[in-house]
DNA sequence: TGACTGACAAAAAATAAAATTTGTCATTTG
DNA sequence: CAAATGACAAATTTTATTTTTTGTCAGTCA
């Protein structure tokens, strides 16, 4: 990862990153790190992002919105789906992107995860997008609420074993699925009774 | 804590485990400290545990037993209590002892978060214990279901985020009892659904 | 003139050396 | 002889020391 155009961009840099990431690990990778595979000076990164921190909640955050939050959009946005069933759609794949980076991108999955532990705001940010994404989903499959986004959250919430990256070693059991399920088949019911 | 009788008793050792854990932290407790609270030489403790971690897992199986199980186990008999409201119940009791021990026990509770991280089996005993009360209930109350034991599981893991100690540092927001209602209308749905 | 460099102090991390802890067991004690 | 001790090696942790990294900024360069 060479900067090829002659001005450093904040892309470029968080590419590095990402790139770094992989090579080292989450731990092993510093900003001189990131410097050097970019082949410039350390401080040219601080003239983008103001700490080691910013720059890597910058990383999360476009990871995140690359590969969780747009194919969510997707299936939010999908017109074949309708009511319970598009919720469910929701977030078995929510459920199932976690699963499949926890262990296809596992360094990345990492910083992820630490990141969503030092950084609240990020968290609560992401975790607001995707309840927008099911109060919608709700909204417009005619699950009627007296308080549609309080019960999309309480879906999110309810579901947190099966994508909160605090919960992704238990995401090994070869039970999980039918744990999800089940969990799943109680949910379903308080969806379709208006709460 | 020093040994009033004569013989040294793995009830004892754990007493003094808990004390001292109370006293220096879980990270600044060692063998040779519970040792020298209970004024005998660290050999002794192994002769009633084989190691250090097989001490810290009885200590903190004790503790569950005490501090978790045995309420809980009150409310699964109370004879008051039925059916939905019975689970409900139940779950509030689990969640409300946990968030209490997570603040009033800091020491304590960080050592059962340590050794649930550490030991599987451990876990999978506490929950099964849970579960099988939380089945339990179910069958008395008359919730009919083709699969008891994999419904209250779900119950369970569907309130993971308000009582499994991973989450522990969430039960400090104002919001957190507003949630854990939200999470609970969407689930009694589904109990009194035959699933 | 705005993007980048490179030198610098302060903070943090890695390494090395010293001290403690863990776990065993032959010996002692009651 | 059952229970506990204390001496011991190996493993781990702590502390001290060195090195790297972070973050800043005056100065260079195109």
């Amino acid at each position: 990862m060479e900067k090829s155009s002659d001005v450093l961009t904040k892309e470029q840099i968080i590419a590095a990153t990402e790139e770094t990431i992989r090579r080292y690990g989450m731990a092993k990778t510093s900003v001189t790190d990131v410097a050097k595979a970019l082949d410039v000076s350390h401080g040219s990164i601080y003239r983008h992002f103001k700490s080691k921190t910013e720059l890597f909640e910058a990383a999360t955050e476009q990871w995140l919105e690359e590969k969780i939050i747009a194919p969510l959009a997707d299936v939010c946005r999908d017109s074949s789906l309708h009511g319970v069933g598009h919720v469910h759609a929701y977030i078995q794949t929510l459920v199932r992107l976690k699963r499949h980076y926890a262990r296809e991108d596992e360094a990345l999955f990492a910083m992820y995860a630490k990141v969503s532990d030092e950084s609240a705001e990020l968290i609560s940010k992401h975790i607001g997008c995707i309840v927008g994404h099911l109060t919608d989903i709700m909204l417009r499959g005619g699950l009627k609420s007296d308080h549609p986004e309080r019960s999309a959250r309480a879906v999110f919430y309810a579901t947190a074993r099966f994508h909160h990256p605090a919960h992704a070693y238990e995401w090994k059991s070869p039970a999980i699925d039918a744990e999800f399920s089940d969990v799943w088949a109680l949910i379903e019911q308080g969806l379709k009774t208006n709460d």
